[in-house]
Order: C-alpha cells, then structure tokens, then sequence
DNA sequence: ACGTAAGTTTGACGTGCATCAAACAATAGA
DNA sequence: TCTATTGTTTGATGCACGTCAAACTTACGT
C-alpha cells in the first residue's frame, strides 16, 4: 500500500525545525540565563511533563502575558538549547531536549527539574 | 593556659556575617539568574575550590574588572544565597554555601558544577 | 595620629531585557 | 476566495543590569 495522507493532525508527522543550537554548542551560561527568569522557569515545568502543542497563554498558564511576550520567551528558550520546536501547520510542537542536554551535561536536568519541583512560580 | 591573642591572622577567627538570605528562603530562580551570567559563574567555580580570602580581581582571574564591580558581583552571589561571607578586619572570607545548597536542592549544586567544568568563561 | 590599603556604596552611562501593541505571514475552514 | 486563527516580527517603552569612577568606611602599619 502507498501512503495515504491523514486528515487529521496526529502530532507526530515531521513538520520544519525552528533554528537551534547543536547539542555540542549548548552554554552552560546561556542555559542559567534563560532560566533565570520565572515565567521561564515555569515554561521549562510545563515542557517537563510531555510535549506541548497550543502555545495559547490560557493552556500555559500565562493568560496574564501578551502572546508576542510568550512567543519571545519560547525563541529564548529554543536558543538557549532547551527546547526543540517543530513547525506544524499553524501550530508549534515543543518539546524539551532531554536526550541532548542529559548528553552535554549528564544529571543536570534531572537535578534542575527536581529542585523546580517545589517551587511557586 | 588562658587563650593568647594571635599576631598572624589564621583565617578562621569569627567575622561580622554579611547580610544572606536563610537556608529556606532561598529560591531556585534568583540563584539561576545570578549564575547566567560569565563573571559569576566563573566565581562559582572559584569558590568551589575552597574558601577564598583576597577579593582582588587578579586573584580570583578578573584583573580586567574594577573592584568595585567585583564588590557587586559578591553582593548579588551572596543575596542569591550562594556564598556566604565574613569580614574579618578589611578583608572578605568568601565560601560556597554548599550545607545549606545541598539542604535546599539536593544534588543541584553537584551537578551544577559538574556541568560548569567543561565550560570555557 | 597619620597615611595606606581593602571593600563598599553611590552616581552615571550604555546596553540588554520583559512587556505590550500593531503589523505581518501563513495556514485552516467555510 | 475570503475570513478567521495561530504565531512571529518590529517598534516603542520602561526597567534592570554590568561597568567604571569617585567618594566613603573601616582597619592595618608605622
């Protein structure tokens, strides 16, 4: 059988990848920058929980910032080589890079994530 | 024997504590904003060798910074709660609070420098 | 007591950043 | 094709930051 092209959005079928960093080319320093903001830190909780399609504000938590503002906090993040976005139709599929960032620098995330844990925004 | 006054400073006398933040009240987001930053993260690694006496920006490798920026960076590690230091006559003990990090965020300050080995500033 | 040395504080300056608003681009749906 | 939707980009604004310079504080040494 040939392929047959779904209707609907699965998530999953590739879609262009946003310009980011090579694993080898993540900065320890431009990681600590990025998440030295709240609103990123937040982002950086969401993303830890699975892949996140609808970068609305509403489904982020973050009803309280313009959608310009969340769209600049993304592009810094992407940057910084904490997450990878995937351009899908009109929507955006973020996800964080685990594997890369466990590679260039091994149990940070992990302990990052955890010492995130219990802490408010 | 009654105790004898020392001529030589020892380096381990008590000295005035300068203003930090308690073990519980530090937060993840304002120690991640101090480090993403070179200057700082540079100290970091400094004082994760040991305590450091001598503030002087040729001893801790920042000899093309003026001292009164140095000053600044200390006083933003230290209110981040990440060092803590004493001033014992003109001079400023500096060390790493790495009980009250490690009480804080477990494994967080292991990783962290563990991470910022391999870093060039 | 006087001069020197170590750090801090304040003020000033330029730059970067977080934010919003408006314009723009691209796609889905009718 | 027209319209509505999703997200990006650009411009503008106010604030925070990194830096230096100069004044100030405190303590050491003679």
């Amino acid at each position: 059988m040939s392929e047959q092209v779904t209707d609907h959005m699965t998530g999953d079928e590739d879609g262009a990848l946003l310009p980011q960093p090579e694993t080898g080319d993540i900065r320890l320093v431009k990681i600590l920058h990025a998440l030295g903001d709240p609103t990123r830190l937040h982002l950086l909780r969401v993303y830890a929980n699975g892949e996140q399609c609808d970068c609305s504000s509403e489904r982020l938590g973050l009803d309280h910032l313009h959608k310009s503002t969340v769209s600049h906090h993304m592009r810094i993040m992407r940057e910084a080589g904490i997450t990878s976005t995937r351009a899908v139709g009109r929507n955006r599929y973020v996800q964080l890079r685990r594997a890369d960032l466990d590679a260039r620098f091994p149990g940070f995330l992990d302990a990052l994530l955890k010492s995130a844990e219990g802490e408010e925004l």
